[in-house]
Formats: C-alpha cells, sequence, structure tokens
RNA sequence: GGCCCGUUCGUCUAACGGCUAGGACGUUAGGUUCUCAUCCUAGAAACAGGGGUUCGAUUCCCCUACGGGCUACCA
C-alpha cells in the first residue's frame, strides 16, 4: 500500500574489527535492498567512547570495500540524510529528547550507579528480577529543576506502560507478546549526553526513512521498547525482521575467544570473497532449488527475504573451506595469482634464483596447486619445494611399496636418462608426461616404480602434484640435478 | 531465577496437511590415479518426546524436554 522506497542499513560499531556475525547481517540487508530495488546505508554507531578502538573505522571501510558492498550513503560517501556517524547526531538527539521530555514520556533519573548496583543486589537477594525501581519517574518538576542547576548527574529513561500488553510484529516470526510490566524503563540518554544504542537507533531508523530493520535476533527482547517508542513519538515503525544467531561448534554464541569471528582474519588466511559471501548466505536462507553454488550477483537474484528461516545455524567452517576450495579451483589463474602472491612471499626469498622470481615462474608454482587449496594461506607450506635447492627427506621415501633399494636407484637413473635427451624446447609438462608414459608401456613397465620415486626426488614429499608438472615447472637442468641427489642417497 | 526465541541426517537446509522425507558439506565404499587433491558412481545418516485437531500430521494447537538469547548509563 504505502510506495515508500524501500531502504535498509547496516549499521556496526567500531569496536575494532567486522564480525562474522555481521557480514551476515550486512549480507541480508544488501540482498533485501536489492529485493525491492531499495537503497542501503552505512551508519556508525560509536555513542559509547569505551567501547571506541582507534582505527577500527578506516579498518571497518577498508573490509567493507573488500567484500564489495556499495553503500548509497554513509559516513564517507554522504547522502541527504547525514551525518552518518552517530557522535556527530548529538544535536538530533537532543532535539527529540526535548520533545519527548516536554511530554513528559521520558524523565530525568538521578540515581548515582552504586544506588543502581545496590538496588539490583538486592532484587537478586529476594529473587526478583533486577530492574530499575522506578525511584525518579514522579520527582516534581521543581526538584528535577533544583537537582539540575545544582549540577547533579543525570540520565533520561523511558517511560514504560506500567500495565497491559504490547503487542509486535516480526516478519519472519509473526507476533512477539510482552508484558509491559516486564519491561524498564530503560536509559536513553546517558549521562554523558550521548545517547544509548536503543534511542539513537529510533531516531536515526526514522530519520533517515529506513523502511525495513535487519538485526540479530538478540535484540528481540528491547523490541517491544522500541516499538513503544515510535509510539511516544508518533512515528510508523519500519518492519523489523530479526535473523536467527550463528552459533559456534558447541552451539554457544560466536564471540571471539573460541578463535575466529573477525572477518579480516577469514580474509588475511585466504578465505575468499565468494566463499564467504556464499557460505554467510546459506546461513538462515535458502535458494528454491538445490544448487547451492551462487555468486553475490545470483543471490542478488534470487533472494526473497520471506524464505529465510528462523533458527540459529551453527557456524560449520568444513563447508566454507568446500566454497572456498571450489571457488579457488574455477577461478582464473591470473587472478588467483595476483591474489595469492603475498603468501608466496616467504618462498620467494628462500631462493636467489632470479629464474624463481619471475612472473612466468610464479604463475606455473601456483597453477601445479591450484587444484588442492583450500585457502591461500596453504600455498607457501605446499609449494616450499619448488624454492629450495636441496631438498630434505629420507632415502626410503623414495621407495615405492616393497621395492628394493637397488631397484629404486635403477629406476631413477632410467628417468634421469630419459629426461636428459629432451631438449629443452619439447621441455613441457605434456611432453615430459608423453615421452615417459611411452617408455613404460613399451617395455611394460609399472608406473609407480618409477614414477614414485621420481617424485618424490623432485619435491621431497609423500604428497605432491605430479612429477611431470613438478619437472616441467622446475625446468631440465633443476630436475636433473633432484634426481641425481635421490640417486646419490643410495 | 524471570522474560523471549528456537527444535528435520553430525552440520547447513528442502518438503500447498497427503508419495521410498530431497539437496549440499562432512563421512563410508568403489572408480580414475605414482601420492595427495580433483573428478565420477554408490551407500549410511534426520522429522526431540507426549498429548490433541484431522480421513490423514514433519507441517496446525497445547504441554514437557533440550538448546539459545536478553536481563548495563554495551551495542
Amino acid at each position: 500500500m504505502s510506495n515508500k522506497k524501500v531502504r535498509t542499513r547496516f549499521a556496526p560499531s567500531p569496536t575494532g574489527f567486522l564480525h562474522i556475525g555481521s557480514l551476515r547481517t550486512a549480507l541480508f540487508a544488501h540482498l533485501l535492498a536489492k529485493e525491492f530495488d531499495g537503497e542501503m546505508i552505512l551508519r556508525l554507531e560509536d555513542t559509547d567512547q569505551k567501547r571506541y578502538v582507534e582505527g577500527s573505522e578506516e579498518k571497518l571501510y577498508n573490509t567493507l570495500d573488500r567484500l564489495g558492498f556499495k553503500f548509497d550513503e554513509g559516513p564517507r560517501i554522504g547522502g541527504d540524510y547525514g551525518p552518518y556517524i552517530q557522535s556527530q547526531r548529538k544535536k538530533i538527539y537532543n532535539k527529540y529528547i526535548k520533545r519527548l521530555l516536554d511530554e513528559q514520556k521520558v524523565y530525568h533519573c538521578f540515581c548515582s550507579p552504586e544506588r543502581l548496583q545496590k538496588m539490583r543486589e538486592k532484587q537478586q537477594a529476594e529473587k526478583l528480577s533486577p530492574r530499575y525501581d522506578r525511584c525518579c519517574r514522579n520527582l516534581s518538576a521543581e526538584e528535577v529543576v533544583k537537582k539540575i542547576n545544582s549540577g547533579e548527574k543525570f540520565v533520561v529513561r523511558q517511560k514504560m506502560p506500567l500495565e497491559g500488553e504490547v503487542i509486535v510484529n516480526d516478519e519472519l516470526r509473526g507476533e512477539i507478546k510482552f508484558q509491559a510490566s516486564e519491561l524498564e524503563d530503560h536509559v536513553l540518554i546517558k549521562s554523558d549526553g550521548m545517547p544509548t544504542y536503543q534511542f539513537a537507533l529510533i531516531v536515526d531508523d526514522h530519520l533517515m526513512e529506513i523502511s525495513h530493520v535487519i538485526r540479530g535476533e538478540e535484540w528481540i527482547p528491547s523490541f517491544p521498547k522500541n516499538i513503544l517508542l515510535y509510539k511516544d513519538f508518533g512515528w510508523e515503525p519500519p518492519k523489523f525482521i530479526h535473523i536467527p544467531l550463528t552459533l559456534n561448534k558447541g552451539g554457544g554464541k560466536l564471540s571471539k575467544r573460541q578463535g575466529d569471528v573477525a572477518v579480516e582474519d577469514y580474509l588475511k588466511k585466504g578465505y575468499l570473497v565468494e566463499a564467504l559471501i556464499n557460505f554467510c548466505a546459506l546461513l538462515g536462507w535458502h535458494p528454491k532449488g538445490d544448487n547451492e553454488i551462487l555468486t553475490l550477483d545470483d543471490l542478488e537474484k534470487m533472494f526473497k527475504y520471506k524464505n529465510m528461516n528462523t533458527s540459529p545455524a551453527i557456524f560449520d567452517i568444513e563447508k566454507l573451506d568446500y566454497f572456498n576450495g571450489y571457488y579457488i579451483r574455477k577461478m582464473d589463474l591470473d587472478k588467483l595469482v595476483e591474489i595469492i602472491n603475498p603468501y608466496l612471499a616467504n618462498n620467494i626469498k628462500k631462493t636467489s634464483d632470479k629464474n624463481k622470481q619471475t612472473d612466468e615462474f610464479i604463475r606455473n608454482v601456483v597453477s601445479t596447486e591450484q587444484e588442492r587449496l583450500k585457502k591461500l594461506s596453504e600455498i607457501g607450506e605446499l609449494t616450499e619445494f619448488f624454492f629450495v635447492d636441496k631438498l630434505n627427506y629420507p632415502k626410503d621415501m623414495l621407495i615405492w611399496k616393497k621395492q628394493k633399494d637397488e631397484d629404486c636407484k635403477k629406476n631413477l637413473e632410467i628417468i634421469k636418462n630419459i629426461l636428459e635427451k629432451i631438449s629443452e624446447n619439447e621441455w613441457t609438462k605434456k611432453s615430459i608426461e608423453n615421452i615417459i608414459i611411452k617408455y613404460l608401456k613399451d617395455n611394460d613397465l609399472k608406473v609407480g616404480d618409477y614414477l614414485w620415486p621420481t617424485r618424490v626426488a623432485l619435491t621431497g614429499k609423500k604428497q605432491s602434484p605430479g612429477p611431470f608438472e613438478v619437472a616441467f615447472v622446475l625446468g631440465k637442468e633443476e630436475s636433473l640435478e633432484k634426481i641425481q641427489d635421490a640417486v646419490d642417497l643410495f
């Protein structure tokens, strides 16, 4: 019925890093905006200076950029509803709290933190729910003025109805009922003059014409207070969508203690944006068909917020790893080489060989591991052998199954002889393979007896890419040297 | 403790109140293969329990159990 433009917002706090759960919230807000061809804005919720972490603002913007979220309005790009940083909106909050004060929808509270502390302890001792006792709710106007003039510190609290029911509506969960008597007269303006989240949220979302609020279900308990505040202002509330929480493996809230919750850390480890987004989208939402490999583009086309579900989802890193490996395999090699370069720096440092520092060599190295990588950061360890002159492995590793020492040595020499005859021009993976396989077939020899020792000689590892491609990447000269090194072990 | 939200394979999830409860990850067994990985094929694996409503409940309602969240001058 309303032809109001759909506008969603992502409103993180600058507390040091972007939580992986926030990434998911941002994703859904983004997709919801796309679903209705609407707009998404970025707003910084920095009203708690105690939690503010220096530099996290920049970090946040960088991460959001890397993830590829495009905001229509926000702190850096501006917009018609700014400023988009809450600490810069103090005047606005003051104006609106004054209105509520005038209408006696809220009140000054002069209770000290110490008194509140004692009050709560007493309530708990009596097995009551700790809740503000509304001590200052009925102070006379004169008393209030007197206290303020004498310099007493105060907060502003919202007046909750004393009785009755508050019914709120969540777009996914339907009606949720609360008893008004359960609600606390919570703080709207702190003693430092800053608004709390509960107040800034309402003023900002209204003024910024947000149509859909997507937030975590941890906010459901304060939902009725939010709605009541809209009522106090006489404003129509936006639609609310409380998305289920993401839990850790043990079923608890995903928190910084048990490892990785910072998107930055995932990025650092070499998780791709595509994988992160694909994975997060499937936590609480599912497409119609069976295909789960979805890019942001796909998601934008098929996302329907009504398909989101309401039960909490456990963050299963194994599936994330699968997506990451999948996207790495599908990635264009040049692109992969470009983004994986930083992870190769240590290996490159290990060699003085200029040939091993060329783009071509790096590209070849990366290509040998593309199908094996689950995370970009694994490339270092996986390809270290390409960069060292002398491999270090026990002689026994060269032995294939029950092979005798002398056979293994002989076979290595045979392979070395074959390779020596291949010209530099012919030195490609394909022709090395063709020539060796042809020799083995023609002479009715078992491939394992030859290829295993060769591969170990070239890599020093039980598990590695195949011998032909390694030989190709290493080049003729070095391949021969390494095989000779292996022969010399006997 | 109180209030609120939730409950389908180990995990993410699908299924107008009506079929052998489907898919993905993981897992198991094969195949490909010098190894690992990739790829292919096949398999095991779930409706928390109890009451209703109904011709019929995974699906709707109630209770119980379990899990989670909130209970700050943090968001």
